[in-house]
DNA sequence: CTGAAAGCGCTAACAC
DNA sequence: GTGTTAGCGCTTTCAG
């Protein structure tokens, strides 16, 4: 059985109430610092953050509610939450949902009832309903990437219409004209975005857009899979095409590897998101990133924030921050100068 | 504030014994049941596990301490030990000490102040004195992927000597003598134990070991670059190269990449672990892969038993699972037949 | 099967 | 600055 705080009174011969004022950080005689200092010592004795988070009502534990943890946009993300949380004496409780909506709304079930004080969430589910529940517990609640529209939410995300609309500016400079689009379906908050950055890209270059190089389905890789292939089967195949997401992108290399389709001679390529992606293969793959510490430390810090009241009560905070694009050797130049 | 179980006492008119022994499963006459459930479903009632765990003295949560998330290896397993755990009840807090023995150390003092029910841990020291603290405590403890010398312990692992072996095996198979080896240096357990599997296969096919062809260092990305680039611009470079961890393996093939090394033509490789990368780079690599649900699934289990008392005392249960080598494009045939 | 009561380890008034 | 005391929400004897 590990020591008490009982235990140390026992051995120093103060109150529970001084010993306790000792932990959290309050004033005590230096004599008694020092016989407190080494009965803990002695006893090996630690906090049981159990028993003091029953009586402050705060367990000190932050939930973290993800659609995947194997992809690593997710693992760099939580890795570096959990990396600030611990650094503020928070651990991080991970639920990894696999993209089910039912086992997401259990999560939120399973977090409440650990008592989590807050929760950071990168949702799978379009709308909010699930997190009903931590509301009416008035738990903070911070969202990652992706928001809802039913709803105003604290959150982190990219502006994902800049995203798409820079990788289809970068096609058009090189002269594409004949550009498809892979792109996950009207659920997705962050693919309608994207696809509308694609759209803009193509309307103020005076490009038609050409419907037949649009494919919409799932955030999976076979989605990236399928399209590439036909895509690349099509009479007039696209010379170009923007892989909107870290699947789809890993989806396509794989097509593009297996039907030996040639990159860029055969079709100029831009990814998303997936950086070890771009570096390994060759050519190096012209990539949008997402600044993905980034997003992990506002919404960490805004999560701290938000449990120190530094927030103003009903107060939304929705934090936008920028993609970038990466240079690859993924891009023919036709035609046109640049 | 949260409904508690005293609510639903005052609901109900029962007692909190009544209403505790329902809430843990035990028997309660049909009308009594029905008038917790309801008032439950009114309440919106839902056990606080933190009182309870001050109760029972069990969190019904563990600690996972991981050296990186943002690999795949880990999160694979991660995820899947998440989801076993989370099926039986518990929570899974996770601890990245991004490989630095300090934070690991740490790591164990803050898990155990959360007081975690049980410990899985993917070890980066090399000494099992971090663990220590657990120990006194009496909380089980599993090792995944890493065992100490200096003493036994709950473990699951692979026969990461077979694993080397096999990969060199399959060189020699196809005429390669000169076989170089990318390898963890001599405080990583698993590149001891792989190297050894190197030798092993040099031996029994009577092949002279070259020690300017052994690359020992960190097992980091650097490592595999660098040495790739110097194996390479030797005058007598080697034919092959096996690339023993997955850090290693993306690192070579970055300098593969930038050199533009033709593989197989100028250099045959078998990488380690990273299947990912396998199949996403061309030609596809060969490569060894340990099963990582296997592994998390053995691990998962093996808690869970330890936790129901479903173990002995003091008995140490070692999983030994195997690792396979999955075909790629990336061995050339010289000389000899098969 | 049900109820009363003690207690898990800690915090937080409130007196002194 | 220190001590006393009453909980936090639940489980768990032990009677009834």
């Amino acid at each position: 059985m590990a020591a008490t705080i009982r235990d140390i009174k026992r051995m120093t011969g103060l109150s529970l109430a001084t010993v306790s004022k000792y932990l959290n950080g309050g004033n005590v005689l230096p004599e008694n610092k020092a016989a407190i200092e080494h009965a803990i010592e002695v006893l090996h004795y630690e906090v049981n953050e159990v028993a003091r988070g029953l009586a402050t009502n705060r367990t000190k534990t932050i939930g973290v509610l993800i659609q995947r943890l194997d992809n690593l946009f997710s693992s760099t993300i939580i890795s570096k939450i959990e990396d600030i949380l611990r650094g503020h004496g928070y651990g991080t409780i991970i639920c990894d949902c696999k993209g089910e909506e039912k086992l997401e709304e259990e999560s939120i079930r399973f977090l409440l009832s650990k008592r989590v004080d807050g929760i950071i969430t990168l949702p799978t589910a379009t709308s909010s309903g699930y997190l009903e529940r931590a509301l009416v517990r008035d738990i903070p609640v911070v969202l990652i990437d992706r928001v809802f529209e039913d709803k105003e939410w604290d959150s982190i995300q990219v502006d994902n219409e800049e995203g798409g609309k820079m990788a289809v500016q970068k096609l058009i400079e090189n002269g594409h004209t004949k550009i498809a689009i892979v792109c996950g379906d009207e659920q997705y908050y962050t693919a309608k975005k994207r696809l509308k950055g694609y759209f803009d890209a193509l309307e103020e270059a005076d490009l038609p857009v050409y419907s037949k190089y649009i494919k919409r389905g799932p955030l999976e890789t076979s989605h990236g899979f399928q399209s590439v292939v036909e895509l690349m089967e099509m009479e007039d195949p696209p010379t170009a095409v923007f892989l909107s997401n870290y699947e789809i992108t890993l989806g396509a290399m794989l097509a593009i590897n297996e039907r030996d389709i040639q990159v860029p001679e055969d079709l100029s390529v831009v990814g998303f998101d997936n950086m070890l992606l771009a570096q390994v293969v060759k050519p190096k793959l012209w990539m949008v990133v997402q600044p993905m510490e980034e997003i992990a430390r506002e919404a960490a810090e805004l999560m701290l924030r938000k449990l120190d009241g530094g927030t103003e009560e009903g107060q939304i905070t929705k934090v936008v921050l920028h993609t970038s694009l990466t240079e690859g050797a993924s891009i023919k130049k036709i035609g046109k100068l640049t």
